[in-house]
DNA sequence: CCCTGATTCGC
DNA sequence: GCGAATCAGG
C-alpha cells in the first residue's frame, strides 16, 4: 500500500469534514489502523468536532457500471437506520447549493470515480 | 459486541 | 513511511 496524493487529500478532506477513521478507511479500502496511523504521521488535527461519530455507511452509491468496474469497492457494512425519517412533507423546492454541499458532492464524485 | 481514535513496533 | 496489533476508551 502506498498513500497517493489523491488518497491523502481525500483522507484529509474527509477527516477534517468530520468523518471517522473507520469510515474513511473502509471507503478508501485501507484498514482504519492505516488511516489512523497515517493521520498521526501527517500530524492529524481535526480542530473541531464536526458531525459524525457513528457509522452511517450507506454502502457505495452504485454509479455507472462502467465506472463501477474501475472503482470497484467491495465495501461496506451498512449500518444505516431502517427508520424512514422525512424532514418535510412538502417536496424540496429549488435549493441553492452551498459551497459545502458542492464540495461534498465533488468529494463524492471523486471518491467514487477515483 | 459494536464502535471511536492513539500508539507502538516490525517491516 | 507503512500498517497490523494493540491500547484505551464510549
Amino acid at each position: 500500500m502506498s498513500w497517493d496524493a489523491n488518497d491523502v487529500a481525500l483522507l484529509k478532506r474527509l477527516w477534517t469534514e468530520g468523518h471517522s477513521a473507520g469510515q474513511i478507511a473502509s471507503r478508501l479500502g485501507y484498514s482504519r489502523n492505516a488511516v489512523s496511523a497515517k493521520l498521526k504521521r501527517l500530524g492529524h488535527k481535526r480542530g473541531h468536532k464536526p458531525p459524525t461519530a457513528s457509522p452511517k455507511i450507506v454502502s457505495v452509491p452504485t454509479r455507472k457500471p462502467k465506472l463501477a468496474a474501475a472503482c470497484a469497492r467491495p465495501v461496506d457494512r451498512v449500518v444505516s437506520k431502517p427508520k424512514v425519517l422525512r424532514l418535510k412533507p412538502a417536496a424540496t423546492p429549488a435549493k441553492e447549493l452551498t459551497k459545502r454541499e458542492l464540495y461534498a458532492m465533488l468529494a463524492d464524485a471523486v471518491r467514487n470515480t477515483g
